[in-house]
Parts: structure tokens; sequence; C-alpha cells
DNA sequence: GGATTAAATTAATGTCGTTCATTTTATCCA
DNA sequence: TGGATAAAATGAACGACATTAATTTAATCC
């Protein structure tokens, strides 16, 4: 009689993995979550369904994250990496009119939203994680998100739109209208009868600008 | 030696109540609901404490609600119900006067969002419900909610205001500001230097009342 | 006034987040 | 180089909670 011990990685359940075969787990449990929530909810997505996406136990996940909530935080921040990494990409495929780059961007916004609609809601429904920053306006990455806005509204005071208004004013004004809808659309509170929602997105975004197109005096009579 | 059965009604755990001291169930657990909101958050609300608050014990709930979701959509439609009380009071309080009807709408809008945070979260951001309608506009109360907001849309355009715009689109985009602003204050998402939330609530509907005042073409010349 | 139904209770089950004890691999240092 | 120590995984266990089952008591219906 022999006894012959299995080499086959399939079956070999290892404590610790080899160096060749380490998986990175902190990174590919956010990319896997990201990928997770495109076909679920975030309620539905249980610890033990991330770990086998990456390809571990639970518990492994607990190496790298203290708990759940810091795990989704981190999926959370992701998902303001990746909308800036759209916005951006945008902005830069954006001519200097600063009313086209307006509405490009509010559009852009809705269009993430409408795209990632679990990640959008992790994004901006988060229940608040003890010790971190919630407000993602008081990190580097929303700062600069909203660098972008207010860039964009005073390209568009420089040509006379939205004359004297405050630009912190404005820029919040605008965020809550995009933001809005977009949480309304991806919550199914949509007013019953008004076309598809990329079809909704356009009319909003139009909507606005139609109304700060209205903001600019006439020119002098010569 | 002697055996007493106590009678006392603190001791007595009866299975069924006595009519007298029967509970309306349905009726306690949606107010004892709205009341834990008011100091905690939706997803510390166990049914058990429910049924504390309510005088039973968490199985008793399941008598008259399917499931917590079941529940939890009753005290989301009773949410929609006092914010329909709460409107129809400002309506009944404010002139015929459109423009000063939509900024009062808006503003008791946002009242009542920052006065009932979670409720109003459990409102506009409630998971789907197996089986129910899941959108307010599709129900009774939703649809006179909205007939508010599309009233006061068209007494604004009968005074010259917004002519010419799409009053769903209208109603959709205004909708969309007060709630995103609602949305972003409750979930903490507020730029910061911006007043306080009573403040930023008022700037952003003066914000948009302004805009709509400037989509009124001047009167022509005599 | 006894059978049946209704409405509650306690006990039990299953899922899930999280912790514990253990095992295996990597690293550090004499 | 090799033995002690740290790191990183695992399966088992725990606790909280939603939900269901079995049971008890009150109301209702001939």
């Amino acid at each position: 009689m022999s006894f012959i011990l299995s080499n086959d990685a399939e079956s070999a359940r290892m404590a610790r993995p080899r160096k060749e075969e380490a998986i990175d787990i902190p990174a590919r449990a956010v990319t896997e979550t990201v990928r997770l929530l495109a076909h679920r909810d975030v309620g539905s997505i249980t610890m033990a369904d991330v770990a086998a996406a990456v390809g571990c136990r639970a518990p492994a996940l607990y190496n790298h994250f203290r708990n759940k909530d810091a795990l989704l935080r981190a999926v959370h921040d992701a998902g303001f990496e990746k909308l800036y990494a759209e916005k951006l990409a945008v902005a830069a495929n954006t001519g200097k009119d600063a009313i086209a780059r307006l509405r490009e961007g509010g559009m852009a916004y809705l269009r993430f939203a409408l795209e990632n609609p679990a990640l959008y809601q992790l994004m901006f429904n988060a229940p608040p994680v003890a010790g971190l920053p919630d407000n993602p306006f008081a990190t580097d990455i929303g700062l600069r998100l909203l660098g972008f806005l207010r860039a964009s509204i005073a390209g568009c005071q420089a040509l006379g739109y939205l004359p004297g208004r405050e630009p912190d004013v404005v820029a919040f004004t605008l965020w809550s209208t995009v933001h809005g809808a977009a949480s309304l659309m991806i919550g199914d509170r949509v007013p019953a009868g008004i076309g598809d929602r990329t079809a909704l997105a356009t009319a909003t975004v139009d909507a606005v600008m139609d109304m700060i197109g209205a903001t600019r005096p006439p020119a002098p009579p010569p």
C-alpha cells in the first residue's frame, strides 16, 4: 500500500499560499465587488460572495479590511476615482465653450450614474462609516470633481451667464439637480410617461442649461 | 402550603391577549417605526426593536406584515402621507402667487427631508420590494404630490415664466433639484464652507427660483 | 359549551458578519 | 543554514437577526 500526496494545485488547500500563487486581495476585492455591483444590489452581496470572486475565503478579507464597511468604503472611493477618470476624459474631448462643457459634464455625470447604478448608490448613499470622512468633498478626489464644476460655472459667468450669482451655491444647486435626477431614475422614482432614461437625462440637462441660458442679460443696444 | 396564581397584568404573558388589552399592531408598528427613525438609522432597526416599541414579540409582527420589507414599505407609504399632509398645509397657507407657491413648496419639501432624514431616506432610497409598485408616482398619493408641483408650474407659466417648456420635464427637473439637495445634505455630501443646512436649503431654492425668474421675456415695449 | 379559528408566545432554523485557533509559508537573524 | 518569529491563509465557532415551526390561550361559531 502506498500513500500519495496530491500535488494538484486545485486540490491543494494551503493555509498560506506560496508567493507565486499569492493573490492581491485588497485590489481584487475592490475590483471584484465593483464587478458584482454591475449585476446585483449592494445589499445582496456578502463577504463570502466577494471572497469567492477573489478566490479566497471570507475571513481572508479581514486581513486587509477591518470589516465589510471598510471594504465598501474602498469600493466607494474607487467609484469616485472612476467617475473622475470619466469626467476627465470628457473634459479633454470638449471644446472651450463653457456652456458646452457644463452641458457635457452634466451628461457625463448622468451617464456614469445610469451605467453604474449600484456603484453610484454606494457612492452617494453609503451609510456613514465610523472614523472615516464620509464626505467626498472633504477628500482630494472629491475636491477635484467639484473643481471641474466650479471651473465650468466660472467660465459661464465670464460669458455673461449667471451674473452675480454665488458660484458655490450655483455649484451645489447644479450638482443637486444631476444627482437628484440620477437618484430618482436609479430608484425608479420617475413619473410615468416621460420617455426612456437616456432621453429623460438629456431633457433634464437641457432644461437646466436652458434656464442658465436665460440668465444672460441681452446685449445692450448699440 | 398554598399555590397562588399571579393575576398581575405585568407578569401575565398570555399567548393571545384578551380583547381589552389587544394592540393594533399594524398601525402601531408603523408609527413606532417612524418614531424609531427619528433617532436611529433604518439599518440599525430590527424587528425585535419594533416589536418592543409596539409591546409584543417579533414573530407577532409577521401576523400583519409578510416580512420586514413589507413593514418598511408601509412606513415608506406613511412617509408619503406625512409629506403630503405637510405640503397640503403649506399650500393652504400660501397666497395665489404661483411663484411664491412654488418657492414655499420647495422649502416645505426640504424642511420635511431635513426634519425626517431617516424617513426621507426610506421613502426615496428603499430597496425594491418584490411584488409591490416601488414607484410612488404610480400610486395615488404620489400622483397627488406630483399634482401640486405641476399646478404650481402651470401657474408660473400662466404668468409668463418658463414659456414653451414642457411642464412634465420642468416638474422632474425641479423635483430632482430639491430631492438631490435633500439627499446630498442628509448624506453629508455637502462641499465645505456653505453655511448651515437650513441656509443652504434656502439658497438652493432661491437659486432655482432666480433662474426661473430669468425665463420670463421682458414685457414688450408699448 | 365544545370545536374551530385567531393571535400571540417560546423555541428552532438558516444566513451572515466576524472572531478564534490552527496550519502553512515567508522572513529574519544568530 | 536553520530555527524562531511573523504573516496570511483556513475551517470551526459565535452572535445577531430575520424568519418559520410548534405550542398555548382567547375569541368565535354553531
